[in-house]
DNA sequence: ACACCTATGTATAAACC
DNA sequence: TGGTTTATACATAGGTG
């Protein structure tokens, strides 16, 4: 490692492991829906076409904010 | 890596990766399809918890069983 | 609020029990 | 059918732009 040098860039902290309980900081909360939101529904799609099941789900975001999907019948698009 | 030998068991395959669509085994299907539902309803309960986020999911699988979560005001035990 | 980055934790495919 | 193990793929926390 290089020494400690104020004028160089401090390294990346990385990931750190974390509870599941609620995140107090508005900010951190909202970050952390929009990825894991993502995350469900991109794994809720791969449970319907891997295993050809029907997935159905909704999300309230705690600003009341409605998400949902649905893998087949509940889909008006279709 | 040792020669192959008959008579030293196989090493482990480890995780492969896999094409996201429809598994045609019907054992891998439905091993597939009990893991990852599993894992998706963890995910949901996670996202509920942090979040403050109000979840509801249905799945049926390809049997037509079905199972349901639901974070707060769908649960008729709460 | 969104996209990207990367270190690290988590999910999971196969195999076996 | 459900649990365990292990290697590996994937998700994601924290940071930056």
């Amino acid at each position: 490692m290089e020494p400690l040098n104020p004028r160089i860039k401090p390294v990346r902290m990385g990931r750190r492991k974390i509870v599941i309980q609620r995140i107090d900081n508005v900010t951190s909360r909202q970050i952390t829906f929009s990825k894991r939101r993502n995350g469900l529904l991109k794994k809720a799609r791969e449970l319907a076409i891997l295993c050809d099941a029907e997935v159905g789900m909704i999300i309230f975001s705690s600003t009341g904010r409605l998400n949902e999907f649905a893998s087949t019948w509940l889909d008006s698009t279709s």
